[in-house]
This record gives structure tokens, sequence and C-alpha cells, in this order.
DNA sequence: CGGACGATTGAGGCCTCTCAAAGAAAGTGG
DNA sequence: CCACTTTCTTTGAGAGGCCTCAATCGTCCG
């Protein structure tokens, strides 16, 4: 039997000068849901403490509110607690390619660690809330916590593979496919998160969906409108039901016997 | 002044049982001309003996050959010492997405660490030798050497945002403008490794290139002949020259007044 | 209520793919 | 060492998918 937890309560020491800070809260990993998700996965009550004391604060970000932008000193790795945020990188030309959507329980900024300052900006899709996680602090802990040190190349080793398996699908799929795909993996992650697999909110626009997939806007519609015809979903604006999920495996794999 | 350190000529102690294996040479990375890049970079002397322990051996890894494949256990990073390899994934369409090509200095393996096993096939497109770094091993060592633990997060985030810089190529770019950002980027990390930024051989085929740039290979084929039309490039067979690399670069971004 | 933004639908054009064929290079076996 | 096969590369012609341009409609928010 373990003590509850209250440190989510307890607002967290002001720095001598500092106006005091109702948002922030110490952090408590152990009473987040996102937890089996994060990098404390597999830690123990004792261990998931000094992670604790480690994770400064829990910050709350506004839709459209940038969490950093390119240029920015990397000092803190960004754990999404609750919301959606879009990651991109400034085109030369002028426009913005969407490297990914994260959700909570993903891990923000870990592409900066090796050049030391932010190569893309992170935006609030809704209005969030993540936890900061100072990076030479959390380095430190490393050392004596090697099952946090394991899982934090576990998440770092996901974000490569996640990136991959994008790749593939913009290099060599059809725009159906690459929808389909799309939205099968959304789906897999709400799985994951404990939402259902077949009825979510689309927490970006239309015009994000065809960055991320290479598309233009009007494709990415008449591919829902297609896909709507067709049975395989029901969308009325963001709102989305996938009706029929292995169709669109199908579809997204080219396997799919209507195509 | 330091002793010479010949550990590289030595016959690493053979198990018992093992048939002696003459290639099975301790790896000296002071000695490596890829250590500036590689993971001992930053390292002291005494720590660099310690990583050097922690290498198994190296390997040659002959034309062709599969250094490991999608479902194979992952336990080993690889340290590329020479030559040239490709990774791929499966495309569950029967063909194959190329997700990378990696030279000298480079990592291979680390998107394997999230699963615990090779989700990608990594294959030698010339006579190549790596060092094989048993990842448990490194990990402990992690513990007692800050410095190779923070250069091994360096890499594995670099390797994050290359794939994200090519997401930006595969998703918003003109088959010119990719063929043009993949000829400037072999170029930057040839000069990195000491070699000619205009004067270099092609490793991989028209077909590979085109597979990994979403290109067909008629595409890849027909832009270098307008390249070499416009005197921007050089190319005979595998034998490249950049001619104008600062164009080559206007035309990664699309600002050509040429276009 | 009106403006701004996002979404949808249509028409036309361009870029890149596909299909096809032939030449060149590299590797193989006698 | 040479003929042969295989693989790689190049070039052409045609088709198709997706983009661009344009207009309309619905929704959200000030």
């Amino acid at each position: 039997m373990s003590m509850p937890n209250l440190s989510a309560l307890q607002v967290a020491p002001t720095a001598p000068g500092d106006a005091v800070n109702l948002q922030a809260l110490r952090a408590s990993c152990s009473a987040c849901s996102m937890h089996q998700l994060c990098l404390p996965m597999g830690l123990d009550q004792g261990d998931m403490q000094r992670l604790e004391q480690v994770i400064s604060r829990r910050r709350r970000i506004k839709r459209d509110e940038v969490l950093y932008r390119p240029n920015d000193k990397f000092d803190m790795l960004y754990a999404i607690r609750l919301g959606h945020f879009k990651t991109f990188q400034q085109n030369p030309n002028g426009g913005q390619q969407i490297t990914g959507f994260q959700m909570a329980g993903e891990l923000l900024g870990m592409d900066a660690i090796g050049a030391g300052v932010h190569l893309c900006q992170a935006v609030a899709l809704e209005d969030s809330e993540v936890c900061e996680i100072p990076f030479a602090s959390l380095e430190e802990l490393f050392r004596d916590v090697p099952v946090l040190l394991r899982q934090f190349h576990r998440m770092m080793s996901l974000e490569i593979s996640r990136e991959q398996r994008v790749m593939l699908t913009l290099g060599s799929m059809t725009a159906q496919q690459k929808m389909a795909a799309f939205l099968v993996n959304l789906s897999s992650r709400y799985v994951s998160r404990g939402y259902s697999s077949t009825r979510f909110q689309l927490r970006m626009t239309r015009e994000e969906i065809g960055n991320y997939l290479g598309l233009a806007v009007e494709s990415v519609s008449r591919l829902f409108s297609s896909f709507k015809k067709s049975g395989v979903v029901d969308v009325n604006h963001r709102e989305l039901e996938l009706l029929d999920l292995p169709a669109l495996r199908a579809i997204a794999l080219g396997t799919d016997p209507c195509a």
C-alpha cells in the first residue's frame, strides 16, 4: 500500500522574484493517464518520483500557440499530457512542411538534441498541456535510472521508425493509399490511448492533412468525399467515423479489390 | 605523447570452441578515420579504450550482402567503417522502399531499439566494413561515460532530423528539386568526410535513387541528362561531377532563375 | 450580421508514370 | 579472352493522376 500522491495539487516552489504562477504545477506521472505511453513506463514508484522532481512543471499551451520555433535553444523535452500538436519545418520557398502530428503520451523536441537548437516549429492544434522536461536534468537522472534511459532510447527509436514509415507512405503510394494509411494510423494511435478506433475528431484542417501527405487540399477533400460515397468512412467537418476499417487497411496496402 | 595503438592488429580473443576468425579484429577507434563523426567523437583516450573493448569486432560485408533483415533480433548497432549501405522497408505490394543511404561514420540499426527487432533491411552497396557494437554493453558503458551517451543521443537525434528533411523533400518538391537536393546532400556528406564536394562516385543505381526519391527510374535518368545538358553536372555512369554546386542548391531550394 | 476561414466541387493542364525498345556496361562461363 | 547473358541506362510516346485555378457554400467568431 502506497500513500496517495498529491504532488499534482502542489504549487511548484517559486523562484525569488517570480510571480506566483498557478499553472506551474508539479507534474505527477503516477496520476497521469499517459504514463504507460510516456517516459515513466516501466518505472517503479521510487524512480517515478525522481522523474517527477526533474519534470519542472506542467504548462498549458493554447490553440495556435507556439511551443518552440526554429533556432530556439534546445533545453527542454516536452511530454504531451493533453491535446494535439503539429510540427513543421519552414520550406525554403515560404511554405511549411508538416513533419508530424503528435498527441498525448508522445514526446516533442527529440530532433533538436543533435543540433542543440530546434530545427522545426511545434504548434498546438487545440488547447493542450505539456510536461516540461529539462534535458540536462534528465541526462543526470539517466545515470541512476537505467530503465528510464532505456525507455528514452525506445521512444527516440520509435520516432525514427515512425518517420521511416511516413517516408514509405510519401514515396510510393497513391493519394488514396496515403489518405487511408493516414486514417488507419490515427485510429491505431487512438486505440492505444483508450479511445475508439472508429470514431474520433480530426484535430487538423484538410490543408494540414494535405501538407503532411504531400497532397493538395482539394485532393484531400475529394478523397474524403469518395471514401464517404463508397461507404468506408462517414465524415462531417472534423467528425470522423471509420465505417469499414478493414477496407481502409486494404486500400492503404494497395490490396483493395475495388481499386 | 601517447603510445601508438596497435590493437587493430590483434586478433580478438576467441571463445572456447570457436574457430579462429582472422576477420574478428579488435576495433581501434583512435586509429579510425571516422572517429570524428562516429560515437567516439569527443571522448578522451581512456574512454575511447573502454569503447573499443565494447566493440566486439570489425566485420567485412561484401557487396549485396545483408547486414540485418526485418524481424532479426536487435542486439547490435553497426558503425560503418568503410563503404556504403542502403536500408529499405518491404512494401506491402512486394516492392521495397529505400529509407536511406548510409556511408562511413554513420550508425546503422538505431531504428530497431524501440521494437527490439529490426524493421528494415540493411544491404551493402559495395564491399564494406562495420564495427559491431553490442547494444547491451554499450548501455552499460553509458553509465560511466556520459560524454558517450550524449554523443549517442546526438546521433539518434540527427537521424530523426535527417528523416524529417527527407520528408520535406518527398512531400513538397518537384522531381528536379528532389534530384538536386539529393546530390547536394551527398556532396555535403562527402565534404565532412574529407572527400571532394564536387567529384564522387554514385554508389547506388538509378533505380535505387528513384526508389529513394519517389521517382521512376526513367525520370532519374532524364533528370541526369537534363542537368548534364544545362551544364550543372557532368555524369558518366556512376562517375559524377557537380559543375555548378550553387546552381544545384538554387534548384533544390526552388529559387532557380532558369526553372 | 458580416468577414474570414475552411471545405467542396468542377474544369483544364502539366508533370511524372507507364509502356516499349534499344544501347551500354558488367559479370559469367566456356 | 571472347561470346553470351544479365543488368543497368537511356530515350521516346502516350496516358493518367494530381495540381492549379476558380467559384460557391458552410461555419465560426468578432
